[in-house]
DNA sequence: CATGGGATTGACT
DNA sequence: GTCAATCCCATGC
């Protein structure tokens, strides 16, 4: 059952607390969420927070919108838009548990572990297929979708933390995992050694 | 028009 | 743990 726009018109917040285990697909692959940011206007990290620009206007359109952008001029980053329209809010997709299309994945990744596939956001957008082309399209109708958890499986417990990688407004909790998890980005809390992230 | 920085990753010490 | 790759875009002259 495909998340319709009203899931995303609310807070920013929420949204990224409840989009863990849900389930994100562009063609034939697809992942179970189990880490998200939430980005608001509001805060320096956001994109959004200097205002629409050529850059950032995509983030105050309407609930469902896709924004995908270029980091450190070499990855592709893939949020969706929150909040009424006018608002510059979205949630950041950063780490997935593969379960359609693992060949497909391997092939784009160069490397066999499932745990590494998409275990961090520009890791998941090569695994996908998800380029800048998309910036822009509707998570409604348009070639990425996201499901809802289904209604037999238990919501998974989902762990606050602070986000990752960047240096304004570093302090907020607005980080989600799925605790337990072997797919997410990085360990919690962050700031564990890199090798015990390969080995747990 | 020139320049600096970044919501990352992978390779190397 | 440290560091370079790489390029779009926002900013400033």
């Amino acid at each position: 059952m495909a998340l319709q726009a009203q899931f995303f018109a609310r807070p920013v917040r929420e949204v990224a607390r409840d989009l863990v285990g849900c389930t994100l697909t562009h063609g034939r692959t697809a992942g179970v969420i189990v880490e998200t940011e939430a980005y608001h206007q509001s805060e320096p990290a956001c994109h959004a927070h200097i205002g629409r620009t050529a850059r950032t206007h995509v983030l105050f359109e309407s609930a469902g919108t896709v924004y995908v952008y270029r980091s450190y001029g070499i990855h592709a980053l893939v949020n969706l838009v929150c909040e009424p329209e006018g608002i510059g809010a979205a949630v950041l997709i950063r780490a997935l548990e593969p379960v359609r299309g693992l060949e497909a994945m391997r092939a784009r990744r160069g490397l066999d572990a499932v745990e590494q596939l998409c275990s961090g956001p520009g890791k998941l957008t090569q695994a996908l297929g998800i380029g800048l082309d998309l910036n822009g399209t509707d998570v409604v109708g348009g070639p990425i979708r996201v499901g809802a958890r289904p209604a037999n499986q238990e919501r998974p417990e989902v762990v606050e933390s602070t986000r990752i990688g960047i240096t304004k407004a570093a302090e907020l909790p607005w980080r989600y995992s799925a605790r337990g998890s072997r797919f997410v980005s990085r360990p919690w809390p962050p700031g564990l050694t890199s090798t015990a992230a390969l080995t747990g």
